[in-house]
This record gives C-alpha cells, sequence and structure tokens, in this order.
DNA sequence: ACATCTAACTAACACTTGTTAGTTAGATTT
DNA sequence: AAATCTAACTAACAAGTGTTAGTTAGATGT
C-alpha cells in the first residue's frame, strides 16, 4: 500500500511555497530542502511539478463547484443564497489558505486543465450572476449594476486566503455574520 | 540625450507580461521578443530584471502613498474619504492595469526595496483603518469589526486591476458612483 | 570631416532548472 | 528465506536562466 500521507504532505508543504513565492520562484530543490530530502526523491511520490499545482488547484475549484450546486438547489432567498455562498468561501478558504493562493494566483501555468479549469470558474460566476439577476427581480436586492456588484462580492471573498492566516482565532459563525453583514448591507449608518 | 521613452516601452511590455505569467515566470528572452530585440539589448535601457519590477511597483505605491496623504489632509466627513479613496483606485488602477497586478501579485519578489515597499503598505493600511475607526466613533459608519470592514473594502479595491480590463468602455463617473454605492450601502432592499 | 553617442547585435558565461537513471537500506509479503 | 516494495539516495543531463563583453551601423554634434 504506497503511502498516500507523504504525497499529500508533499503537496501541501508546495501548497505553503506556492503561496510564499509563486509557482514559478518554487524550484523542486526548494520544495526537496523544505520537505528534508533530496529533488529527485520527490519523483518518487509525484509525476512532475505541474502534477502538483494541478492537484492543488482542480481539488479546490471543484470543491467550489460542488458546493455551488447544493446552494443552488436549496429553495431559499437570494439574499440567503449569498449567505450561503459567503460561507462556503470561508469554509473551503479557511482549511486550506496556502491552497487558495495557487487557486488565486497560479492558475494559468496549469497546462493540460486550464480549459477544465475555466470551464468551472465560468460556471461558477455564470451561478453566482445568476442569483443577483434573480434577487434583482424578485426586489430583494438592489437594481444597481449586476456586474459591479459580482465583481465586489467575488474580489472580498476570493481575498479570504490573504486575510484569514492573520486572525488568530478565527470564530467561523462570528466572520460569517460580520461579512454578510457588511457585505449586503454595507458599511454606513 | 537618452531616449527615456524606450525604457518605459520596456516596463510598460514588461508590467503586461508579468501581469499575464507573474513575475518570475517571464523571461528576459520572453521580454526582448516582445519588443521586436534580442535580450542582451535590453540592458542598453535597464540595468536588471529587479529594476523592472522595482520601477513598475514602487511609483505605483508611492502614488497611492500620496493620494492617501491629500485625502487624510482634507476636512471631510469619514464617508466622503472613503468615497474619495475609492475614487483614487479607481483613478490609478485604470491608468494602469498592468503595473497593478505586479503590485498585488509579485512584491514579495522585490529584494532591496521589500522593506520600503512594506513600509508603505502599512502607513496606507493605518490611514485607511483610522479612517473607519474616526468614521465609527463619529456614529457615520456601524459598529461592526474593523478589521472585517477594512479587508472587504481594500480587497475589492485592490482586484480592481482584475476587472476594470474587461469594461469595454469605462465610465469613471459612473463606477465610482456604483461602487461607492455598492460598498458603503450594501446590496440588499 | 571627425568624434561621439545610441541602440541594436553575436557570442558566451556561470548557474539553475525539471527530470531521469540507476542504486540501496530497510520494511513487508509470500 | 526469498522476493517484492518503499522511499530515500547520488550522479547526471539537456535546456533555459540573467547577465556581460565586445562589436557595429547609423544618427547626432562640433
Amino acid at each position: 500500500m504506497k503511502s498516500e500521507t507523504r504525497r499529500e504532505e508533499i503537496i501541501q508543504t508546495a501548497a505553503q511555497l506556492f503561496k510564499e513565492k509563486g509557482f514559478s520562484a518554487v524550484t523542486m530543490r526548494d520544495l526537496a530542502t523544505t520537505m528534508g530530502m533530496k529533488a529527485a526523491s520527490l519523483y518518487n511520490h509525484i509525476s512532475s511539478k505541474q502534477e502538483i499545482l494541478k492537484e492543488i488547484i482542480i481539488s479546490l475549484a471543484e470543491e467550489f463547484t460542488n458546493g455551488m450546486e447544493q446552494i443552488n438547489n436549496s429553495n431559499q432567498s437570494s439574499i440567503q443564497k449569498l449567505k450561503d455562498i459567503i460561507a462556503l468561501h470561508i469554509n473551503i478558504t479557511s482549511k486550506n489558505t496556502y491552497g487558495m493562493a495557487s487557486l488565486n494566483n497560479d492558475w494559468m501555468h496549469l497546462e493540460g486543465q486550464l480549459q477544465y479549469y475555466l470551464e468551472l470558474r465560468t460556471n461558477y460566476e455564470n451561478d453566482f450572476r445568476n442569483i443577483l439577476i434573480d434577487g434583482v427581480s424578485k426586489n430583494e436586492i438592489i437594481d444597481s449594476d449586476i456586474e459591479t456588484m459580482l465583481f465586489s462580492l467575488l474580489s472580498t471573498l476570493r481575498s479570504l486566503y490573504l486575510w484569514i492566516p492573520k486572525k488568530e482565532d478565527l470564530n467561523f459563525e462570528e466572520l460569517s455574520k460580520n461579512l454578510s453583514t457588511i457585505l449586503i448591507s454595507g458599511i454606513n449608518k
């Protein structure tokens, strides 16, 4: 039984390094040194540097896709769906802040899976957009520019990976509630 | 008179490539090919790859610092200051979407100027935070978690470089007004 | 006209890159 | 006990990296 945990360790360590310096700036020797082994030994567990990136990004992208599907199949108000999306992002991001850096910054270095990744992303954005459009038509959401709202929400959610690690003790419920209030009701009194 | 425009062309072209692939993934040969010359010829105009990154990032960071200083020295309400900051980001970003990618993603590859950059960024964030704190104390802004508000606003503003290029005809005033409404008053009805 | 400057070139360097081949000590399976 | 598997190793390679040295055709200044 080939140990999956060693492989997982390598991928997680790689994700940390990728977050610090970006995919292209991290060498297999960097990764090996951090793992306490020689570069060539990595290849007993993974088949290429590319594969590591693929594992990190695609698994996360699919998690988002699955989460969005669940939310979209539920019968809730548009506002409640948005709150669920906010919770989804906090949830996935807090479990893997390192990987989220690659998802955000290094997706363009995917080779074989670039097109698949872009499909997932486009579909996710379309689902998100449709929730906003639906909310406007049902008078739950203001009739401002949809794209500006979408961009603003997604930007904040996609940047969570930069911020969550700085919070010493993450209270999931509290952050989710605060962020929902701020994104949905704004900050003015 | 050594032509400054050729040097500027190189830096702007580099910024474009850095946005597409990141600083580390762009080689001097890539840059030279895009400029229609050989890699060695670049060195008649710039002294190193590092220097190009420095020029791109530091000049932008200083623009933000100057803008923040002006806003902070004005006698306005906290909400108006926030609106001015939003306009500042749209303004600087729309003039240099390529460079903003480096500022956001490649600052860690600054070498000599890394500390200086981090100082500018910390000061900027502190000024931003103080405006929020002031707004709360003057009852203009809700008494929610300051860091969450700061993070949410900054995330959206820092991501503008990804989004502004997609808008076919940028109406500065309209975007500024829409984004201010969404960030300050939220999206719910 | 001559000297200098500009902005390109070719050739090369020393180093780093991802990756492969072949080996080996120790654990596990038969 | 023998055979296989695991996960590390050393050595090496071909390609690519940023950069320097030296050269050159043409423009500019005196």
